[in-house]
DNA sequence: AAATTTTTAGACATGATTGTCTAACTCGTC
DNA sequence: GACGAGTTAGACAATCATGTCTAAAAATTT
């Protein structure tokens, strides 16, 4: 029993610690062999633990699985809602910073780290653990695009875009950036910095030409 | 031995049949599950045959992957050049056509059928079986991207759009049109007509004001 | 330093799956 | 009606993974 003192007391030092090593070692290996060929030996060696303990942490395969995809939502969106917060908001140059946004945004977001393990075992493993993702699909996904089209209403607002549907530009907008990302993806091709750069600036130069300001004729009649 | 006679001579027929038939049943099976979690004797009941006559017919497990990868890779093939030959190639109005062969392109390509397949397989498997997919690689995405590209510039060199890099705007447009198929996709949910059209003809629209002829100023002097 | 909790290594039972083998069966042909 | 290729059901060994258990070792707290 413990005596239920500080919630952060020493005995959950080492034991965080390895809660943690579990979790990663055990994503590593459910997104490269899949839910049913992903092996607990494996994820105890590769975690640095024996089985038992992982056993301990998380009693049943099933139920580590459903805590690293919880863990991987919440670091892939907290990861997501930084960059998000580097939006440009009021740029001299829209199409340089939106381009250096992009930049960011593709390097962190799908390259590296959670989002592609999330997208995989979405993929993977949809059909089998439905409520799950479920939840990703509404914290993830949903709130990623509503807060980007929340910043290019901004910038429309602000004279820089001409935006009629925000949610729909951003979601564009983030199809364009990941146009030649996929198939390197796809395949765990390593991404030059170069090709990112080259990559975002093709997208963004099509976004604004489809969403600039400065975009030939006035359309029509917008408002009257 | 055979008697050497006609290649279809009566005997391949039900053994031709069973043959498609289990690579129906084990693409689905393989697709559901992954490779790890593919059963055997799931496809052969899947199939409407013994487990005996599947591995008559291929051998292996991963040689029936190898079977159903490649037999996919042909048929999601054929499938495409079928619809990239309804690409409008004079069109009277380029927007409501090429909405219409948006629609038929995220139709058959993306949601039915093999292409989901494929691209569900690949992710999943992709690292454990490299050499297998690099072929779909090539021979898939890569093709169809070019030939849509050549479509495309037929379309900017006859004037109906404004084209610098028609590999570019291909793959952009696919991206565009699979902009709000990604995540129903993902999910396995039906995606109604309605919705395919609309998101076609969104995408289309968003693709004209990037590429269309009519966008404004005309670029300063094309061909004199 | 003693006590308590966590971790470890390994054995263990259980169940599932792969791939082989054999004997019986079906079907179209001669 | 018999032949032969292909098919079937089922038994079978071998392998492997999950999850439990136990006794010993390590780390932490009091």
């Amino acid at each position: 029993m413990k005596l239920g003192n500080a919630p952060d007391s020493l005995p959950t030092r080492g034991h965080a610690a390895k809660r943690r090593s579990i979790i990663d070692a055990a994503a590593a290996v459910f997104c490269r062999e899949g839910f049913a060929g992903a092996n607990i030996d494996l994820v105890a060696a590769e975690a640095g633990v024996s089985r038992q303990t992982v056993y301990n942490h998380h009693g049943d395969k099933e139920r580590l699985f459903a805590a690293v995809v919880q863990e991987m939502t919440e670091r892939s969106n907290a990861h997501a809602f930084d960059v998000l917060s580097t939006f440009p908001d009021d740029p001299a140059d829209v199409e340089s910073e939106l381009t250096a946004f992009a930049v960011r945004l593709s390097a962190s977001l799908m390259c590296r780290g959670e989002g592609g393990f999330l997208r995989k075992l979405v993929e993977a493993e949809g059909d089998r653990h439905p409520e799950l993702f479920e939840v990703w699909r509404r914290e993830g996904p949903g709130r990623i695009w509503s807060a980007l089209a929340a910043r290019f209403a901004r910038l429309a607002y602000a004279g820089h875009l001409d935006i009629e549907d925000p949610d729909l530009a951003a979601r564009q907008f983030l199809a364009l950036v990941n146009v030649d990302l996929k198939l390197p993806l796809l395949f765990r091709e390593p991404v030059s910095e170069e090709t990112l750069q080259a990559n975002a600036a093709r997208a963004v130069r099509t976004f604004l030409r489809a969403y600039g300001r400065d975009r030939g004729p006035p359309p029509p009649a917008r408002e009257a």
